[in-house]
DNA sequence: TATAAGATGATTGTATACAATTTACAGAGC
DNA sequence: GCTCTGTAAATTGTATACAATCATCTTATA
């Protein structure tokens, strides 16, 4: 993923395409876990035949976010409780490793924080607009464009894969609102990161991570639980 | 990755025995680097159509072990220095959060290590009768084993994709031979898991893959690179 | 009326056909 | 002899056709 999109990459890009108009509706949690994406549909929708609206599907199953059910077809993810524990899990130890690795080539890579200041800054516009869509869509890019500024694309490359999952989890577990990822948070972070803190943007990155996690009702009894979660939402129709 | 098998994945099998069957020729290192997969052939071979070969493809290009050139096909991965770095560095991530989660549940997961003792086991064997592509194949299966018990199904997913990828670095770049995972660094991690020393483990997972590491000649330097990758090696046919 | 069996339609799973692109090779020109 | 160009073969990329499976609705029966 991130390719250099220049050279190569001819008719794949049609799949990055359709991949990526996925990913956004659900990282802006249009697509609600559960959803049926169904193949003809999206390749209505896309223009494009099953083939490709499958390899895209299966795509978006390699990384968890979708799931197949044989002979009936791929619906957004929907991860219980324990899917839940581990996708944080594993989402805390790689944003960890990742901030670490940006603190430490904090110098060599000056030039390339300017991403990370406009993606904040645009965060601010969303957040005042109360546009929640595309303010959380824009807090995940910015933790996908720190993972890649770690250097590191196998760490991008899991993380990519997180990110949505861990906005399906809040769809379906967030008990309480609030600025789901507090931009000051980022914005300190980023301070720490441009300085090379190591230390200190690891402390950071995992109170953030915490504060995310204070807001999810992942407790096994059912009474805590969001309600959407109790009665069954496969509801919305695919994409459209 | 790794599904319970038993429900679902009716016609999915077929796909997964595929995939296995190249997995296993590149842990083994039957199947190298740079090797071109004509998605015919494979059919043949395998006595499915291209639609099938084309989604193990995918998958195998998306975990990184293989790459897609365009309107040229597909080929195993050739990872360069850099490549190899990163791939080593998040690979030492997981497998030390991976042990370090292994030993946390070692009270809970007791008779889950008795496959784990059979790889040690059958390692023993394979190396004892000079059988090195079987050897370093159930070495890798340790991981792997060791990933899953971790119970952390997105690390355990990771890992899958990393440990292919080490078997390409090590076969482009290993320089001085050797008993590839010593077995008895196997078994003393196994000790120390059981006892639930979350240390130790982490200690021994370390030097564990320090010592891989040490047998690779990963500098830029071309004379100290393994002759095969300097001349180039398109050579063998998929497969077969 | 409730239930179950069967038929019908809708949807996925796989194979194949066709189009687009690349590669290999042969021959002309320098 | 070498390079360049054009044509043919091989291979990938996409769409479509067909088979298998599942969901739904109708209808017969108790």
């Amino acid at each position: 993923m991130v390719e250099p999109k220049s050279t190569r990459q001819k008719s794949k890009t049609q799949d990055q395409h359709i991949y990526e108009e996925i990913f956004d509706a659900i990282l802006e949690q249009r697509l609600w876990p559960g959803t049926r994406l169904k193949e003809e549909s999206l390749g209505e929708i896309f223009g494009v035949s099953r083939t490709i609206i499958r390899r895209t599907l299966s795509r978006l199953a390699h990384e968890r976010v979708a799931v197949f059910e044989p002979n009936r077809g791929a619906f957004v993810a929907e991860p219980d409780v324990s899917d839940a524990r581990q996708i944080l899990d594993a989402r805390r130890l790689m944003e960890l490793a990742i901030v670490e690795r940006v603190a430490e080539r904090a110098s060599s890579i000056k030039g390339e924080f300017k991403k990370l200041y406009d993606l904040i800054e645009q965060e601010h516009k969303s957040s005042a607009a109360a546009d929640k869509g595309t303010a959380i869509r824009l807090s995940g890019e910015f933790h996908l464009e720190l993972a890649r500024l770690s250097g590191n694309k196998l760490l991008e490359g899991f993380l990519h894969s997180l990110v949505p999952q861990t906005s399906l989890i809040i769809a379906l577990y967030q008990a309480k609102e609030g600025s789901r990822c507090a931009i000051d948070e980022h914005s300190r972070l980023l301070d720490a990161l441009k300085l090379g803190d190591a230390n200190k943007a690891r402390r950071l990155m995992g109170e953030h991570l915490d504060h995310i996690e204070e807001r999810l009702a992942l407790d096994e009894s059912p009474g805590n639980r969001n309600l959407a979660k109790v009665f069954g939402r496969r509801s919305n129709k695919a994409g459209a």
